[in-house]
DNA sequence: TATGAATGAGTATTCATTCAT
DNA sequence: CATGAATGAATACTCATTCAT
């Protein structure tokens, strides 16, 4: 588990303003919370788990939904680095000629991503229906902003002419159904399976699905 | 409400072992599950909003579990019939004479499922985390069983030289992965948006994504 | 079971006004409150173990405490009987010329009503510290009759000098002492055992013990 | 009742690790128990009676039968010590030259023992038959040792020739009896009664039942 | 900062009892 | 006579949160 959480681990310990306690409290909190879900998991065996007083919790957070979003925020807030800045300028600079080699390379930082924060997106994934503030924030701080630069690097390679002319916003929910279908399947199987040759035939087989029309 | 759950409501009315407020507890669970997680919901909310006294649930289901398993199980089995028995024969009977054909009718079929399911399968999907019963339910009465007849009928499609050679679960993980990420999309924006112009391009996609090498 | 409680089985064959099904609550009622108790026992358990539905419990008796009763008071009214009239009358014609054979005769009647009736005593007895109505109904069926037919008794036999001449209260509260203790100790380590040795020696004990002085 | 508890009011006065909330549900417990009987008593009135909310009672004892094991193992632990050490020493270095001494001290012992123990015996005697965790420990802590002292000061009078050759455990029934027979009365009739004439004459019995046989 | 005792509202579940059929 | 669905009060127990230390 240790190994899994570094992007949770890495603030734990980035973070100063931190107490010991609160860092065992995070990582208690979020392995139950992926385990048993946000409702079924109580403040009694979060503090247990973390071995710390109960009431050390709310000194911390001022209300169990609070250490939720604690968990859930940062998360949000690192996805976005990685993908809007570096990668679209990498595809920017010309280090990608080929839309090919962006998917490829999307696949690749999004699957270390997974790797490393397993746990958090699980939480997130199995909370978001029942609480709306987490959705406004994924909107506010990922949704539009992100979905906004896919269309642009887009319709960059459409302008090259590798892609079809669809509408970015159809080339992207097929691109994103296929790696995220792959990333599902590979998880639900087996986390560690790691197939290279899945991978290569998913790209060709993008490549192939959204060739230009003659 | 009602007219979405139409498979709920036809178990409910096909049954006659059940009593009239067993059905209005049904009803009010479904939709408070849905609503807020299974969890999160109280067997006292459920009997205000049946208008039922609690102990009425639990003579009829012996803990708030049983509950959640008798308005999901049902689904389950009800899936099996449309999915395996019709559908396989039909493309067996050459109705459907190409694989686009098939998948065409496969996303219509799902479509009404979801269309009167919603509810249901929401739960499922919400809850399925959360209950190891869930899973081993899924996959002794779906899994295997779909999968299965799926790859003979993709296996069909690549012996008639329709599709391309991949490993049969491999095509149909990129098919699945394309129908899904449609309609989670769809029921994420609006559940009644309803685009053939996005159909048509999906499957011309995975036309053109599947087809054999030359 | 069945074997054991005769006086029960006796009273629900001779009473005709018994339905079926009130005989078997009856003895499903006996059973679990002699082994968990009353307060421990619920109408439901009852009822299933009877094969009965739970309404028809409460058709033949108003509350569950009626049906403890119901269970209870028989026993305390034929408890009398046997003691009052007909060992008494075998003292005082003599049937048992010392006091040394009455005694034994009565370690004899009671032992055979214990086999009998073990169930429903031990009812009574877990009982009684709870129920003041119990408490009455032993009062008033049994305790002050009894304990001055046996105050006749011991008096007879001071009177024919084979007794010390204790006040014949002290007399009783001593002889019941010791049988009472033989019988809890055999009931305790085992029902079945059974010492002719152990109640000789008893016998022999109290004869001695209740000598007269010289 | 605060007079009489005394082993208990000790108990919680020198235990330090007990909260005053602590103390004054093991009370209101005690209290309830011996009266209704631990089955009828419901936590809720325990909390009222003890100016407690109810939470607090299960935050100090996880389950209702914890609370109950609570107030009564500390009574058997301590029960030991007296019984066993200071009596059985006292035997042997010839403080009571006659067993009749010993029997003499036995009865002052246990008399005072359950003056201040009423209510903890009470509940003792009266949830033994329906929990047997209680037998249990009851054998544990007290039976077997308890009966072994007892048969060895047993035998010491034996080979004095103070009292008959009977087995020791036969003597033990014996003698326990008359003691219980004559402590049963009294409380059910009235605890405050105390007949010193009655005990010489119960011990004059023992010594004359008991003598050796010429 | 951290504790852990205390709380009272809330939880799922059980109960004895009623009543229409 | 018998049923079993229905009830609402009660049950043991849990919960997130507060607060004095």
């Amino acid at each position: 588990m240790t190994e899994e959480n570094n992007l949770l681990e890495e603030m734990l310990q980035e973070d100063d303003s931190l107490t010991d306690k609160q860092r065992k409290i995070l990582v208690a909190a979020t392995e139950m919370f992926a385990e048993k879900g946000f409702a079924a998991t109580s403040t009694n065996e979060i503090a247990k788990k973390a071995g710390v007083a109960e009431g050390t919790i709310f000194r911390h957070y001022k209300t169990k939904k609070d250490l939720l979003l604690s968990i859930v925020t940062p998360m949000m807030v690192k996805m976005l680095g990685p993908i809007i800045i570096k990668d679209l300028n990498k595809v920017l600079d010309e280090d990608f000629e080929h839309f090919e080699e962006f998917v490829r390379a999307m696949i690749k930082n999004r699957q270390e991503f997974l790797d490393k924060n397993l746990k958090v997106v699980q939480i997130f994934l199995q909370e978001i229906p029942f609480h709306p503030e987490l959705r406004e924030q994924f909107i506010e701080h990922i949704g539009m902003k992100v979905v906004n630069r896919f269309i642009q690097i887009i319709e960059h390679y459409q302008s090259k002419g590798q892609i079809v002319n669809l509408p970015a916003t159809t080339v992207l929910r097929l691109t994103a159904s296929s790696i995220m279908g792959y990333f599902a399947t590979k998880y639900i199987i087996d986390p560690k399976w790691n197939d290279d040759e899945e991978i290569n035939q998913m790209i060709h087989f993008l490549k192939k699905g959204l060739a230009p029309e003659e």
